[in-house]
Parts: C-alpha cells; sequence; structure tokens
DNA sequence: ATTAGCACTCGAAGTTATCGAGTGCTAACA
DNA sequence: TGTTAGCACTCGATAACTTCGAGTGCTAAT
C-alpha cells in the first residue's frame, strides 16, 4: 500500500512529466509540493516507488519517469477530469448545438473540434453499421444518363450515390428495379442485405428487368459504402508534436492504420461503457506501442452506440483529455438524441 | 552559348544528382558519361558552367549541385518526357477507362493513381466553378422530417446534401421553394446564382413560402459546396520523404494549405495549356521555395479545362513526371469526353 | 586545349573533455 | 525509526578537437 506522501509524490511526478517532457528529479518534486521534507526523503520515497514498479529511470543516475503501472495506477486513482473551461464548453455547445445538420457532419465536426481542443488526434465512430437495419431505397433520375441512388437505414444514416449508366434510362426498369430492392432487402440489416446481394438479388434483375443489369454493380457499391460503418479522424497531423522522432515509414503506416474503418473499429472493440484508456503495449498494437488511447461512448438508446476516443502520447494529459472527452461525450448523446427522437 | 560538352556535362551533372540526391564531382561525371576527356578537364567545364550560374557548389571545395537556372534550362532544352512502362500503362487505362463513375470519382483516383506512380504529391483540378451554370434544382423529401436538395451544373457535377427540417416537411412548401430556385436560379452561373441568394430570394421565400424560411441557410450551404471548386489532392505524406527536414509547423501550414481550394487554384492560376513546371522561387510562394510544381491541363471542350499537377522538390525526376502527366492527361481528357459526350 | 600533379578546403564522422543534474549511501540527528 | 546533510559517483548532453577523404583550383608540362 502506498503512503499519502508516496500518493502526493507519484501524483506531482506524473503532473511534471506530462508537462515537461523531461525526467523528474527529487529537488523538482520538492519546489512543486508542499512536502516539509527534505530532497533526501524525497530521494527515499522515489526510490520504493521505484522498487514497487510505478516509476522508473531513463539510466542510473537520471530522474524517474512513470512506468506503465504508474500511469494506470494514477488514471485508476489519482486523476481527476478538469474542467472545461467557460469558453471552450461554450464552443463546444455552439458548434454541436445547431443540429440541423446530417449525423455524418456532427461527427466530423466533433471530430475536428476534439483534436482542436486536446492538440492530439481525435477519433469519432458512428454506431457499428452491421446491426442497421435498411429502411429505405430509391432510385432517382437525374437526366438522360445519370441515376442517384439513396438508401436509409433505421440507425439514420442516409448515403447516396450518382452514376452514369452507358445506356439512356428507362424510367420504367428503374421502378422494376426499386420495386426488387424494397420489396427484398427493406427491412432487413444490412449484413442480411449484403449476402441477398450476392445470391437473390442478382437473378430477380435478370427475370425481371433484364434491362438493368449494368446498373446493379453501382447500386451494389452505394450499399458497400454505407455498410463500411462512419468514422472520423481529425488532428492527424497532431502526431509529428507528441510523437518526435517517428520514423516516416511508421507514420505512413500509421496514417494508413487510422483512414482504416476495419482497423480503427478493431481497435475499440470491446469498449462498451463509460471511459477506457489503454496506455501504451496495453493496445496491444505494434504501431501503436508508444500511444495511449482515451475511450468513451456515447449512446442514444436502441439507436445503437458509438465511440469517441482521443489518441495521444503515453505522457498524455489525462485529467484535461478525461474532462474535454466527457463534455463531448454528454453534448454529443443530448445532439443525437434530440437528432432521432424531436 | 553551351558546347556540346557542355551540355553532356549540365544532362549528366543533373540525372546523377536527381538520383543520388549528392552534389556530383568531376569523376562521377567522367564514369557516367561517354566524354574523352580526363577529370581535369571536366572541372574546367563544370567551372565554366558555375560561372554561367547553370550550377552552384554547396561548400567551397564541394561537388556541384544544379542551380534554378540549371533546372530551367534542362526543362527547357535537355529533358525529354520518359516514357512510361507497359505495365503502368495498363493500370492506368484500368482504372481511368471504367466510366461507370462520377466525374469526381475520376479525378480522386486520378490523383491517388498519380502520387502512387511518381511518389510525389499529385493534385487534380476540375474546371472552375464560378462559369458553370445551373442546370437543375430538385428537393426531394426522404422522410417526415429530412429534405435532400440536389443541384446540377452544365459542367457535370452534381452535388446534394441532406438536411434536417426542425418541423415535419410540408409538401407544398417544398414545391413552392424549388419552384423559386427554378424560376429564378436555374440557367445562370454560379457567381450570379451566389449573388441572387444573398439579395432576391430571401425576400421570394419569405413572400412564396414564409413556412420554409429555416429550409434556405442549408439550401445555401449546399450552393456554397458546388462553388468550391472540386480539388482533389493525393500523397500529401509523400512530402516527408522528399523533403527531409522540414519542421512540424511549416508543414503544418503547407498541408493546411493544400487542403485549401482557393489556395490551390491561385497557384496555377495563369497556366493555360500544356505543360508547365515552376521550380522553387519561380512558384512565388513562401511555403513552396523549396519544391518544384509540374503542372499541366487537360481540356474537354466547353466543359473547361481542369488542371493536373505534380508537386514535388526541385531535384524531381523532370523526365518521370511529364512522362506519366502526359499519359494521364491523355487518358484524362478522353475519359471525360466520353462521360460529356457519350 | 588538355592533363598530371599537388596543395588546399571543408563537411562528416569519430574521439575526447567538460559539465551538471541527479542518484545512492553513510553517518549523524530528533 | 524516520529524517537529513554531505559527498562520491554515474552518465547523458554538449562542446572542442582530430581525422579522413572527396572534391576543388591552380600550375606547369604536353
Amino acid at each position: 500500500m502506498l503512503t499519502k506522501r508516496q500518493l502526493i509524490i507519484l501524483d506531482a511526478l506524473i503532473r511534471l512529466y506530462t508537462s515537461t517532457g523531461q525526467p523528474i528529479g527529487s529537488k523538482t518534486i520538492l519546489i512543486d509540493t508542499a512536502i516539509e521534507a527534505s530532497s533526501a526523503t524525497i530521494r527515499n520515497e522515489l526510490s520504493q516507488l521505484e522498487k514497487l514498479g510505478f516509476i522508473q529511470k531513463t539510466h542510473s543516475s537520471s530522474g524517474r519517469i512513470p512506468s506503465l503501472k504508474g500511469y494506470r495506477f494514477y488514471i485508476d486513482h489519482l486523476m481527476r477530469p478538469q474542467e472545461v473551461a467557460k469558453d471552450k464548453m461554450k464552443i463546444i455547445s455552439d458548434v454541436l448545438g445547431n443540429h440541423v445538420k446530417q449525423m455524418d457532419d456532427i461527427m466530423h465536426q466533433s471530430a475536428q473540434l476534439l483534436s482542436d481542443l486536446t492538440n492530439y488526434t481525435a477519433i469519432v465512430l458512428g454506431p457499428r453499421a452491421e446491426t442497421s437495419r435498411l429502411t429505405g431505397f430509391r432510385l432517382l433520375a437525374l437526366n438522360d444518363n445519370h441515376v442517384m441512388a439513396i438508401i436509409q437505414t433505421d440507425k439514420g444514416t442516409i448515403e447516396n450515390k450518382v452514376f452514369r449508366m452507358p445506356k439512356t434510362i428507362n424510367e420504367a426498369d428503374l421502378v422494376k428495379v426499386t420495386n426488387i430492392f424494397n420489396h427484398h432487402l427493406v427491412g432487413h440489416t444490412l449484413t442480411e442485405v449484403a449476402r441477398r446481394l450476392q445470391r437473390d438479388i442478382p437473378l430477380l434483375i435478370r427475370k425481371y428487368a433484364s434491362n438493368a443489369a449494368e446498373m446493379f454493380l453501382s447500386i451494389e457499391s452505394v450499399f458497400k459504402e454505407s455498410t463500411e460503418s462512419r468514422h472520423h479522424i481529425s488532428g492527424k497531423l497532431n502526431i509529428l508534436d507528441f510523437s518526435e522522432n517517428i520514423d516516416t515509414q511508421k507514420l505512413k503506416s500509421l496514417y494508413t492504420m487510422l483512414d482504416s474503418s476495419g482497423d480503427l473499429y478493431a481497435l475499440v472493440d470491446q469498449i462498451n461503457d463509460d471511459f477506457v484508456v489503454k496506455i501504451g503495449e496495453e493496445i496491444n498494437h505494434d504501431l501503436l506501442k508508444d500511444f495511449s488511447l482515451v475511450t468513451t461512448t456515447y449512446n442514444v438508446r436502441s439507436y445503437g452506440k458509438g465511440v469517441i476516443a482521443v489518441l495521444g502520447p503515453t505522457s498524455m494529459a489525462y485529467d484535461e483529455t478525461f474532462g474535454v472527452l466527457d463534455v463531448f461525450r454528454k453534448q454529443l448523446t443530448h445532439t443525437l438524441l434530440e437528432y432521432y427522437l424531436e
């Protein structure tokens, strides 16, 4: 069990290391805290904390930096979320409060704002698409050879794509195709829809609307896009600031990964509730072992859960990040509830 | 006037410098070229070329690197576009030849492919929007409180946006608004449209469809987006490879600039025909003074001109870039012609 | 005009010296 | 038993110095 003084020292050390980025020595802690003791005493305590595995040295005579275990303990027991300043609160509610927008816009702007406020990399993920149900499908002839396909789901996503038909469009065929889709796909989950698109639908189209066979491929791609769940990421360039000396190759891999829906969803797969922090190796991802990932969920009743996450250095300002993230979580839940239920 | 031998030397020096990135000495040139002379002779020639301003030293006893003037001369008189390998040609025509796509997709994929093939940063700009004419406007009620606005222009762009109405949608209002827009805006240039959106239209809506006033703001934003001409950029991360030791701050500014339509169009403003290369300071942009910009246009008759550009280091492999760019120019013109006229 | 020969230059890379923040240990003290 | 002044020691960072070699310009001979 750690003594009161040890807790104060550990807390101070992490705070100081986070703000300076340098290993912290006994004297620095002496100055920073209100501890009534000499630097020698603190040195003894530091030595204790090191034996217990909470802190470590970078070399035999250096100051101490927090270890993974130290951060873990700090986050679980010492850290308290920092309150967000009034002016920042206002910005957040201004941007997210205005809900004459599409869900995608809201999520996108959230990511942008979150990365601006934290100076880390922000990730906002919408509810997973697999469980969404198709609620609407329509084809719209824009002119002689352009058709727009629109699909809607019960999770509120609306996806559309314009494509070009080689031949002039036959209105009757459009109706036929629309009917086939509405009949056989609406009401089912997107996973089910994907399956049927492979199996039954091509047959039906060939049978009842053979002229429209060419259209089928294009329509299929709209569905494909809608299944790729929405992910929004912002502040990728901040990685350059908080991860110095990262080599180009690694950076490229990282960027590629951050642009892949699949990888991101895998990352936050088991996140279910509240705040979850994964530090360094805890993330269990080779590219991210020098980073920390702070995640939380926003929840809109039956419409599903989304994830908000901040990717930063292991020496992240966790207290600020938690504070900001908490505001986002609440605001986003609020905005989306209004969006769905109003 | 440069002698034959001086031309050979200059050409070799630029080739060698481009591939190694190191200053080139007299012996290296001796080995690389078929010149029948000693290194001392080449040293004399190099000294000449330096006096003429085509090459320069990095320090008093270093090898030579090309100067801006040297590159200029090389591009204008020595360089010949390199033929593109068969397999690459195939990739290009495969990707761009399939034209069951939207124009945006084609441009986007062009940018991606171009950056992949060159390892530089690729920019593809569509025809400037200002001169486009609005050819179609429609509003589509998706459900009780979601409306999709779709606008089309004579340049083939189709822009749409879904927005949410606070109240349940009144079909009659939609029709009214659509009529107002079709009556007063269709047929005009987007610049003109923008002006009227500020002046006449709000009045008309208030007069004839006052319930729909809230809708107006959302619709306006669709037009705003469509005026922001399309730009597609790819391979931004390659900057890290070809511009070593660029500091984070500068990189961020550069990225911001590359994401801004306005800045990009300003950059290629006076580009009109054929190939134009701007080297370093010739670009006349503070952030780009260490880069080169190779641009060309693709032209689709009356539909307007677009620009394809490659941003790379001043020591770029100009011959390859020209070769690849030429293929893109032709293929893109071809594909878009089919797209518009078929 | 060309070239062998040579002294000279200067950056890159390696080596050594210096400095100081920080530690652990010892011995004295409350 | 916990605390602390004092001190020797460690080790990275930085600076100063050395060495090496690729490359140059110049000179004098061909």
